[in-house]
DNA sequence: TTGTAAGCGTTATCAT
DNA sequence: ATGATAACGCTTACAA
């Protein structure tokens, strides 16, 4: 049975001033005298009054309140982004609220419209949802988008460069000539952002990149390609991401296919788990928490903005803010010499 | 510049009627004449229009929030729970809000009050904060803790028995007698839990259970065990949880030590990355997203049941309801015969 | 069936 | 410095 919760009615009433000027001295100290603000203070530490913020957001429009959505809380790089955006949103003592795992773009969507109306702004992260639809709804709501890159929203996307460099870099000093790359899902940026890095960084190393054709970024799908991977004449194989990697990785050793002397592996996101092999998976990542930080700071600026309305700095346009987290790369057991 | 949501009034002035009718028309049709019920629902839709949550929230003190807080969001066995509420929720159009990685028992408690007034109630997930904190909290806001039993507040724990009992009787088959038991950091109910069962089951099954030292539950400390694992004498280890496991068996690997040959080794949560390992870890694991999905469920009976007052099914004493959840044995590589 | 009006707890704009 | 009062958008008796 809650038991119901003080108001400044109830403290006002026990102090002896209108509720106004409760409102006053508990929001913003100072424009009340020293008396009356201590004599507030005592009496809503008396009744363990706690300010009531969906009445207060009727009025402000703000609920301190933010919208994360990410695909799957299972794999690591949205636990780092999620970790990142709680802790710094806590700091400026926001809330977030979180969805996963949707079935549909569709649902996303569905999702992000449920919630407009209870955050103050919204965090997506590679999200499914259209460039259209998202642009249309960063036009109702603050929005940032986080591992993708968006015309006229801004964004937070690892900067895939430094670290596929310089993985590309320590294979080529190993003595790799060719690599293979296994791509994602057809449809993703990030996974065709990947792969012109690599094919522009193998060029300047010296070493000959080609792909594999798209698919499911499992464990399942790294397995299944043991066999093409081994008749490919390639000495490195580089994965879409950790679980490919780790599907191989594991093929080979089921079949007593030493790694890396046979075939060096590297993946990418350095997902919590990739150093639970042996060898110990190679891997570039990036630091999502940062980006997760970064993109409620975006967020928060843009909130702001959205108030002191023709003071914003930016309109969201083409040119709108993006923020580049620099990969880097893990040498580790997985990749040796070819 | 977000562009001002449409109200209730807008649709009201746009179809000639009053703002209560649309309201009724919205919120629970059948209330209102057939023909005014569609030309409503039309100009909603063509205003594009959401019910502001807020400003019902005032009114009816139903946010359609829950809060859900965590220890960790990278450890498999939270975002199982997470999943597990999260999906709960969104059947029934509730939202999380994800609080994670707290420093001490009391920011995990700062975090539950400031999280109090935006939410209908919480889920707290092997929370740290004292049983007196939460059994007070639980009297403001309608409450259900996670992986930890606490009298006079509903919860959802794993029943840990089936689980243990299905690996001692399978390690006792494979010719073990003497078990190591590595647990956790001396104050969690969880440990305690875990090496009173084991031991009892080891009893039954002609296994002698001892303990080693408690600590900090991670691969680390895994590792530095190696050597005491090794002068202990006994054929199989169970850790209290799989990082410590993999601490150990990664440990024993560097060295050359054979597993399971040399060493049996199990861990409990079966998170995910278990089966990265190789050889792939046996472990003990329980259905953590069914216990998100139950808690979520009983959380919104408790809520429900704060309104029709004198109605509720239970009054949070001694008795509150608890559902247990079977544990169930993964059997892997890294146990074999003694 | 629909309209009127009060009120949810807060903040903000007036006066005083 | 403080009080009275009008919103905020919605729900809900109560009237009509």
């Amino acid at each position: 049975m809650p038991k119901p919760q003080a108001t400044i009615y109830d403290i006002a009433a026990l102090v002896g001033v209108n509720a106004s000027t409760v409102s006053r001295a508990l929001s913003r100290p100072g424009r009340v005298s020293a008396a009356t603000q201590r004599r507030i203070e005592d009496a809503a530490r008396e009744l363990d009054y706690h300010v009531n913020t969906v009445a207060r957001a009727v009025k402000t429009g703000r609920l301190q309140t933010i919208g994360l959505l990410v695909p799957d809380i299972a794999y690591a790089v949205y636990q780092d982004i999620l970790r990142g955006a709680e802790r710094a949103a806590r700091e400026v003592d926001y809330v977030v609220l979180v969805g996963e795992e949707f079935r549909s773009a569709q649902a996303e969507l569905d999702w992000a419209r449920r919630v407009r109306a209870a955050v103050d702004g919204v965090i997506l992260a590679s999200p499914r949802i259209p460039d259209a639809r998202i642009r249309e709804f960063a036009g109702d709501k603050p929005t940032v988008v986080v591992n993708r890159v968006l015309n006229g929203v801004p964004s937070v996307v690892p900067d895939v460069a430094p670290g596929v460099r310089a993985a590309v870099v320590r294979a080529a000093e190993l003595g790799h000539r060719r690599l293979l790359y296994i791509p994602g899902v057809g449809s993703s940026w990030m996974s065709r952002s990947r792969w012109d890095i690599l094919e522009a960084a193998g060029a300047e190393a010296g070493i000959e990149a080609v792909s594999a054709p798209p698919g499911m970024p499992s464990r399942r799908r790294g397995a299944e390609l043991a066999d093409d991977v081994l008749a490919s004449g390639c000495s490195l194989v580089i994965a879409f991401n950790d679980l490919i990697a780790i599907g191989l990785l594991q093929e080979l050793q089921d079949r007593s296919v030493p790694v890396p002397e046979r075939l060096s592996i590297v993946g990418f996101d350095n997902i919590r788990g990739s150093d639970f092999t042996s060898p110990r998976l190679a891997t570039i990542g990036a630091p999502l928490n940062e980006a997760g930080g970064q993109a409620v700071r975006m967020l928060l600026a843009r909130i702001e903005g959205s108030t002191d309305r023709g003071t914003a700095a930016d309109d969201g346009g083409p040119g709108a803010p993006s923020y580049g987290l620099a990969t880097v790369f893990h040498e580790r057991g997985s990749l040796g010499p070819a």
